[in-house]
DNA sequence: TGGGGCCGGGG
DNA sequence: GTGTACGGCCCCA
């Protein structure tokens, strides 16, 4: 018997001696990788139906004993109610064809857990997690490493030594994508702590393929790090490996990537990280590009930036800068890891997914399979996705802001408002009954009762969220500021704080195994119950009501007042909230939601504005945001006009550069889906034509050229734009102007006045002195 | 001229 | 493939 202190990597379901059986892939304290298999542990459903219904499986499954199948009535939770039900084990494959017979011959069935896949049932029973230590205690028999108890080692706050090896792909075609079947590998830059590689396309590609698999075979890293690996690098190489009949053969024994779920490719062995995947959940990203990413983290950014639509331009004319940006993608894409590694092994530790795993999943799922670990340890079955939804609720309170510029104006909001009102009112699928009873709750004007007998699973796991973040941060500071240990703790309590705040998000998406309409209705509707009756306190006291959004409330800044209103909302409502921000100036638009605001510590706030939109030219958001300071700052009139007739002028004369002119749009479904024509629409269907994949989710950017009908039949893409073709006068009058009058019509500058001014400078007589 | 489609950001 | 509320553009009838 061995006992050693290993942090678990990743597991994969391997055949053993003919058995489907769980191998857990752990690493030691120097970094070597070691396999524990689980034999133990078989696969298993659930059959809920009658009694006698149930005794005939039982007596049908127990025929088939002799093929390692197992039957046993045992106890569960079916939301919140006991249940007995028939436990089913065996081999995968042996319970899906009794799943099929018992469908077959018998109505009213129903079976739990058959959709959830063996490997991760296993974490939940286990309740063990990916990315974390454990005091493993195992046997060797006939070399072949035994479990026999795994234990959590929750104080350790260090990593294994782990390899890391990121690749970055130089593929192009003088027609549009690059198709494996016809185009060579141009170049692969791969780079590890040792140093970088970088193979680049002489004769044919095939040393290139046999290479990156020597090196990545001889280096053997925990983690392949990638920039949209899954959709880009993973697929071109395996196809190409395919056409030129060399394996890819990378993963730690030899295996090939395969794909596995939502398009993510599994490398046996390794964790296969997309770091495309993290942009995409991360909303403080606008663009999803390498290069924000590297602007986000504090990377430096590369001399020269290529688009992949220039690469094969590039290779032609300029091989050397593109070489030199392939490795600064491949650097770029390492040392971004290494400083994400915390929040992405925290979030795999937290949700129990696998890291790379967790990562290519969107944040419902990780959400779903924290909420899942929690249901199983408290006996429940987990439910399916009914997937019907009984449509839209009502959302948030939004109070219209009261137009102009004030001072002193303090924003009053309310700490964690959805969660606490789920731990308040313990609202969740299992809490939420239709009739008043004894024990229950009930709100006549939306016609729904929480019960209160018993404490409900999400309110549970908001409350273990919040308990275990402020363990973790009471910890984090025995460490000191940006050392390993603070920051894998301080990772750690933002992925607990990200979790609780998205439960309410999660109860009321269709798609949630544990949707609840009526609680995520009941949720809203006590924020908005809470808003209102704090909005008519802090009248009552005095305060002016200046704005409000949901669970923000914008007043005067009387110190007495507030702090009155404070403590009326602690007393009297049971709820926290605090002073979250004080402007010295803030300027309201006649929109909700927009709004700038100068705080008292000299900081620029924008909300809602252009500036902070990707679907605005850089030109125009610029103007906008010093205009903003301007009037902000107290500037004179005149001064904000002189500010505005530069920016114009500039315009007017072509002198700004086409890069300031681009709008970014989102292609946000397939292109024939769209019903309506619109500019980025029409230029994402230029570049399809030319032999571009247009996928879900891309960024098209566009800029306006000169001439007459709709705007899409003069939109393109900013690649292929020449300067002298640039409208001018559209992004004088369709862009700076209205982001323009935006923010200086509260001070009494109308859009006509502005327009005015542009075309006086259009005609005016410096234009034709030349 | 107004309504629908569409997009992106706020809390 | 977490929710709703909202503004504002463009297109089209």
């Amino acid at each position: 018997m061995l006992s050693k202190k290993l942090w678990f990597l990743d597991l994969t379901t391997e055949e053993l001696g003919g058995k489907d059986v769980i191998c857990l892939w752990m690493v030691d304290e120097n970094g070597i990788v070691i396999n524990i298999y689980d034999p133990g542990h078989r696969d298993w459903v659930y059959v809920d139906a009658d009694i006698n219904t149930l005794r005939k499986i039982y007596d049908l499954v127990k025929l088939r004993e002799s093929a390692g199948l197992t039957a046993d009535i045992v106890k569960r939770k079916l939301v919140g109610r006991d249940k007995e039900v028939l436990l089913i084990r065996g081999p995968p494959k042996d319970l899906e064809n009794v799943v099929r017979i018992i469908e077959a011959n018998y109505r009213d069935v129903t079976f739990y857990e058959d959709d959830i896949r063996f490997s991760n049932k296993y974490l939940l029973i286990r309740d063990v997690s990916p990315s974390s230590w454990y005091k493993v205690t195992y046997d060797v028999e006939s070399n072949i490493n035994i479990l026999r108890d795994i234990q959590l080692l929750s104080e350790e706050v260090e990593y294994p030594p782990l390899k890391i090896l990121s690749i970055d792909l130089v593929t192009a075609s003088p027609i549009g994508e690059a198709d494996p079947e016809s185009d060579p590998i141009l170049a692969v830059t791969l780079y590890t702590a040792n140093g970088y590689k970088q193979y680049v396309l002489r004769n044919d590609d095939k040393e290139i393929l046999k290479s990156l698999v020597n090196d990545v075979q001889s280096y053997s890293p925990h983690v392949i790090v990638s920039f949209e690996g899954n959709s880009i690098v993973w697929p071109y190489l395996l196809e190409r490996s395919k056409v030129l009949n060399i394996p890819l053969k990378i993963g730690y024994r030899g295996d090939e990537p395969h794909q596995s779920l939502y398009g993510h490719f599994s490398i046996p062995g390794r964790l296969n990280i997309d770091l495309k995947d993290y942009v995409n959940n991360n909303p403080s990203l606008q663009r999803k590009t390498l290069e924000e990413l590297a602007y986000f983290l504090g990377i430096s950014q590369p001399g020269r930036v290529f688009d992949r639509l220039l690469y094969y331009d590039a290779w032609k004319n300029n091989r050397d800068e593109l070489l030199k940006y392939s490795l600064w993608r491949a650097k770029t894409i390492y040392d971004a890891f290494m400083l994400l590694k915390e929040e992405i092994f925290s979030l795999s530790a937290i949700t129990g997914m696998p890291a790379d795993y967790v990562l290519s999943s969107s944040a419902g799922f990780q959400v779903e399979n924290y909420i899942m670990k929690n249901a199983v340890k408290r006996g429940e079955l987990i439910i399916k996705v009914k997937g019907k939804g009984k449509g839209t609720y009502l959302g948030g309170l939004v109070l219209p802001p009261k137009v102009g510029i004030h001072r002193n104006v303090c924003v009053i909001d309310f700490k964690s408002m959805y969660p606490t009102l789920i731990m308040k009112y313990n609202i969740s699928p299992d809490t939420i009954v239709y009739e008043k009873k004894d024990d229950v709750k009930y709100f006549e004007e939306i016609g729904v009762g929480v019960k209160q007998s018993i404490k409900g699973l999400f309110p549970e796991i908001i409350k273990r969220l919040v308990d275990e973040r402020n363990k973790v941060r009471s910890k984090m500071k025995e460490f000191p500021e940006g050392s390993a240990p603070y920051r894998i703790l301080d990772a750690h309590q933002r992925v607990l704080k990200i979790l609780a705040n998205a439960m309410y998000g999660y109860m009321g998406w269709i798609n949630a195994r544990y949707y609840s309409w009526e609680g995520a209705q009941l949720v809203t509707y006590l924020g908005r119950e809470t808003i209102s009756s704090s909005k008519r306190k802090a009248e009552e006291l005095g305060l002016h009501i200046l704005y409000g959004d949901t669970d923000s409330l914008f007043v005067n800044y009387d110190k007495e007042k507030v702090e009155a209103l404070l403590t009326w909302i602690s007393k009297e409502l049971g709820l926290e909230a605090k002073i979250d921000k004080i402007y010295k100036v803030l300027l309201f638009t006649e929109a909700k939601k927009r709004y700038a605001g100068l705080t008292i510590d000299d900081k620029i706030d924008v909300v809602g504005l252009e500036y902070v939109r990707r679907d605005w030219c850089n030109y125009a958001k610029e103007t906008q945001y010093n205009l903003i300071k301007l009037v902000l700052t107290g500037a004179s009139k005149d001064k904000i006009l002189d500010y505005f007739r530069e920016r114009v002028r500039k315009l007017d004369r072509g002198e700004v550069p086409i890069d300031e002119l681009v709008i970014w749009e989102q292609i946000t479904k397939r292109l024939d889906e769209y019903k309506a024509m619109s500019p980025h629409l029409a230029v994402a269907e230029e570049l399809a034509l030319k032999g571009w994949k247009i996928k879900k989710g891309m960024f098209i950017g566009y800029v306006i050229l000169k001439g007459s009908g709709p705007l899409y039949k003069r939109a393109i893409h900013y690649t292929m734009a020449k300067k002298e073709d640039i409208d001018w006068d559209y992004y004088i009058y369709r862009q700076v102007i209205p982001v323009s009058a935006r923010v200086l019509e509260p001070m009494g500058i109308s859009k006509s006045d502005l327009e005015s001014i542009a075309s006086g400078l259009h005609f005016s007589m410096d234009r034709f002195l030349f």
